[in-house]
DNA sequence: TGAAGCCACTCAAGCGCATTAGCAGTTGGC
DNA sequence: GCCAACTGCTAATGCGCTTGAGTGGCTTCA
């Protein structure tokens, strides 16, 4: 800045009023600064900016995940790739760190607070009992939680939530339409708040039909529990009709697992996957599954922090339900 | 640290010291500094820090590639997970940026070079006429180019290269022993370096060996050109009997395109993925691969880029040889 | 006993920017 | 014709930390 005060024959401080486009300068000489500053490739020096109090220009992103379970998911990497899609347009970076566990992603929220390194955070993966909204509002770090529940109860948190009681409801509708009573949802980690509500949304319609086969049974998200549960139900009797997988990794397992007992899908049995991707499409038969826009959940989110950085009110917005793709996975339920 | 120097009875100059290691301070006061500081819950400021000249404590990843061909592979998260394991045991943070394309991502290096917001990056990817070294050695940012070609051609920048001569050389071999020699590699994308080194490296063994009917055919790592690719290659006469995939997506697909067209794998047709993961393991039958530990990769790369920070020489490193883990898609050659 | 040297510490400057107070010069109102 | 208000700019301060240049008291040795 100094250079280019030098250069445009003005001090420093009409430089920054210039750059930051605050009143102060004559319009004939900001553009002259703009100009100049354009020349020599001039670029704010965050650290000084952020000494200043502007903010780090930094949010930061905690998955906390086993190393071991992160690999196959797709839904991370296109979440991601939509939060940065937004946060590009107004130079944000992103400070991405893996954790071991939510207390270890605790820390770094705590690390990240005290070392003044990021403005706000988003949260995902919120689970029942979940220490991290208490902390962020203690710590008054603006935050997002990603897939939470609609009801706002922390002042300095917005929620970004999917509609998974909708979701559930209208497979639910579909499966029954097709004639299937005896449906299991093998669901994913029991701690996750949206396994719980997915869980409660299909008891409950379960009982609005009577219908009185009809039970959840929790995993770890992995292909080797989604084929261990998919052989122990099928192995009952008499085995349900219809299964439901929280994610595309179980559900393609499980469609391995059912073809090895001899189930034919979908004349034996109908799959359907709550998670679409290239995975589903890749498999025979394809699978049906419940697609939704995973990058657009990541735009989301992001704006709802940058209106939340621009000192608006915390809110809860939804995003679209996520709606059941049907392809081959899926057919009508055999008579017993 | 104003209120850690009130509080411990000595100046701010002394707590710097204190803290940060430093001679010019009794062991006696040190311990004393650091109590209080413990007591404080003090974290320094990486602002402030960055900007008398400590650097921004932070390392960029960029990732350039459609977002659409983000989610798929697994690759990326585990390498990410292993590159983050070694930057947290110095508090290193991780900006991670995805990019459009190279000329994206080059603006971001130049961006982040410009605002001091990075230390040094991690670049991916490599490509034959790669635009990236030359300009991060323009700028003086300390980079480590992953999965690179083992010759240092620049200063600033370290390599860490997988041996992919060794595995292609290694898969041929196991290939030939089965009696295949009609082969086809279905390789990924044309302008990376390390397709271009397995082609080569392909092409080079097969002319060793005398085998004329063996061939590279690129594509864009997606699961529809890799179907689409295997039911060409297939269609021809007499088809190959072994595919060689470049990822294990790709792998699937072709898997289900054979299958289509009534070919039997093992018996008429061997796949072999060059990528590992759950995938290979949840389809019938199960994929042979070539199995790298990703993370460890990853973990290599940062070791690297932290030693480039602490002021070491440029090198390169490299790590272990991929090993062919067979499985039921991978068999003896049809006698024709 | 004095000079030299060293230890443990303090002082002050500075990193690059934002911001507040202040200061000439001009304009407008009565 | 004088004061007030406004415009367009500069000077100075501070953000939280590091660091080189001191400084005072102590030890050591001639």
């Amino acid at each position: 800045m100094k250079d280019i005060a030098r250069r445009a024959g003005v001090s420093e401080s009409a430089v920054s009023f210039a750059l930051n486009g605050r009143p102060g300068v004559s319009e004939t000489t900001r553009a002259r600064v703009r100009r100049v500053a354009e020349q020599l490739g001039w670029r704010p020096s965050t650290a000084a900016r952020a000494l200043s109090g502007e903010g780090a220009a930094t949010v930061g992103f905690v998955l906390a995940r086993a190393a071991d379970t992160l690999g196959v998911d797709s839904f991370f990497l296109q979440l991601v790739s939509g939060i940065q899609e937004v946060l590009a347009e107004r130079h944000l970076g992103l400070l991405f760190q893996v954790a071991e566990d939510v207390a270890d992603e605790c820390a770094v929220y705590r690390r990240w607070w005290a070392e003044h390194r990021v403005d706000g955070v988003l949260v995902v993966d919120p689970r029942a009992e979940d220490p991290r909204p208490d902390l962020l509002d203690e710590l008054g770090l603006p935050a997002v939680v990603i897939g939470g529940a609609p009801d706002v109860r922390h002042q300095g948190l917005s929620t970004v939530w999917a509609d998974d009681a909708g979701a559930m409801a209208s497979v639910v509708d579909e499966l029954t339409r097709l004639g299937h009573r005896r449906i299991v949802h093998i669901a994913g980690l029991p701690g996750l708040a949206h396994t719980q509500r997915r869980i409660a949304t299909l008891r409950a319609e379960a009982e609005r039909r009577g219908l009185t086969e009809v039970r959840s049974v929790t995993t770890d998200y992995s292909d080797a529990e989604g084929a261990a549960v998919t052989r122990r139900v099928l192995g009952g009797s008499p085995p349900p009709t219809a299964l439901i997988y929280d994610n595309d990794v179980m559900t393609v397992a499980g469609l391995a697992a059912a073809a090895e007992l001899g189930f034919r899908v979908p004349q034996d049995v109908s799959l359907v996957s709550w998670e679409d991707s290239a995975l589903c499409r890749m498999v025979t038969p394809r699978l049906s599954a419940l697609s939704r826009d995973s990058a657009e959940f990541g735009r989301t989110a992001a704006r709802e922090l940058l209106a939340l950085l621009d000192g608006d009110a915390a809110r809860a917005v939804g995003v679209p339900v996520p709606r059941l793709t049907g392809r081959g996975s899926t057919g009508a339920a055999r008579r017993t």
